[in-house]
DNA sequence: TTGATTTATACATACGTATGAATTATAATG
DNA sequence: CATTATAATTCATACGTATGTATAAATCAA
């Protein structure tokens, strides 16, 4: 009856199946507009399928939100898998020096900013910025296996910088101030392009001239603040 | 008939008037879901008033949105004025040294964190946060009036520190590298109170001495970016 | 032919807004 | 100061539409 069964492997031929465009118009519409202002048959005719495939293969309008963000979260944790096993295997060797610590700090911070500014995540990055206003039950999800890791790997480097605990209130609070020169790309995005004179809308990034300007930005501000202006690596 | 007059100064004993009311509960209710996720029934309850006060003072849904807005506007014109006035005139005034341009940095990074931090600004910073990710009509009005004003006197502080021209590409991608320092304490708030183990909720803010702590960091941060960490003011 | 999926349609509820009567406050009059 | 007239505000209720979900028939693939 109402039970959604998994299927056995049926694969629909040329267009992709109906649960996995559900999946993809939920993410978009539901970064667009939010949980509640988004309607089911807004969904449904987004995604090219019936109203009922809602229930059908996710029950509720709820659930259908919880899947697309595990979506997100599979998709956010394959992107910063190999920069995150990086910096912490380095870390876990002993001996590096100060020079470079500064340099993971750097590399990290400039990967964290390619990815969100890449405009293909920008329907999962609305999400994002959605559930740190007004989280929903789905929050802890990404707390735990998303922001809490990003957010603690910087910690952890700046405790190697000041000497400070990892965990301890001055180390994290100087970790989010440095997440926040990146972070501000992504709730700054609208913002960014109506201040440069770019056009605004969803097939638009900053060019590849601005992102490089904005990663030796970073990465200069991060050397001095942690290194002294009058070195360089 | 609909048109509603502004009434011949009437002040309703005790309570505040429906009016102010209805702002003052959309503000609210905007800023924790959304506009298309409130309800004017919910509205009107959170403000104590008949649902009809809503068409008979504002006329939509919309236009209330609107007058929100625009009352957040004048309020936060009203917590900036101070420190924009003062920072605009002396960088009027010719001949500052690089360490009073480095201060005034410091100092308008440090008041707008103390304005966007206070608790009882939250139900306005909500709402901005959604346009920033959702911008609506009103967008325009909040880009002219507040958020070009504040970023753009960043950049001119910028210029002076630099050299680069105030509205080169460059400069103002620096301003919002440095702007997204505060502004991750403004998106990140329901988290670092979760990263900081403290209770989440609307009647919470960073202790004091934790804002001490963050204002710390951030002139720390700025002197070594724009003064050498080998030189104190 | 069997089970999985898609379809059209139906349902109860909640929505934004409208309406006109009831109530209140202000101003005018005696 | 009391009384009335008038405008402003509040109220309960109603209307058409849109919502999330349910249902059972129709269609499709194995």
């Amino acid at each position: 009856m109402k039970e959604k069964k998994k299927a056995s492997v049926r694969v629909k031929s040329g267009q992709p199946d109906a649960r996995a465009r559900l999946l993809q118009a939920g993410m978009e519409v539901f970064g667009d507009f939010g949980f509640a202002a988004v309607t089911t048959r807004q969904i449904a005719a987004k995604a090219e399928v019936n109203l009922a495939s809602i229930p059908y293969y996710f029950g509720t309008k709820e659930q259908l939100y919880n899947e697309c963000i595990a979506e997100i979260l599979s998709f956010a944790n394959n992107r910063f898998e190999g920069i995150r096993k990086n910096i912490e295997s380095k870390l876990a060797a002993a001996e590096l020096s100060r020079g470079e610590v500064v340099a993971l700090l750097e590399q990290f911070l400039q990967t964290i900013f390619d990815i969100i500014t890449n405009k293909d995540v920008l329907p999962y990055t609305a999400l994002i910025l959605r559930e740190h206003i007004n989280p929903s039950p789905a929050y802890e999800l990404l707390y735990d296996r998303l922001f809490f890791p990003l957010h603690s790997l910087i910690a952890a480097l700046v405790a190697r910088l000041t000497g400070l605990e990892k965990e301890s209130e001055e180390c994290i609070l100087r970790a989010h101030v440095l997440l926040g020169q990146i972070m501000g790309f992504l709730l700054g995005r609208n913002f960014l392009l109506k201040r440069l004179g770019m056009e605004q809308g969803k097939n638009v990034q900053l060019s590849s001239k601005e992102a490089v300007y904005v990663k030796t930005i970073i990465s200069e501000y991060v050397r001095n603040i942690f290194y002294g202006n009058g070195s360089e690596d």
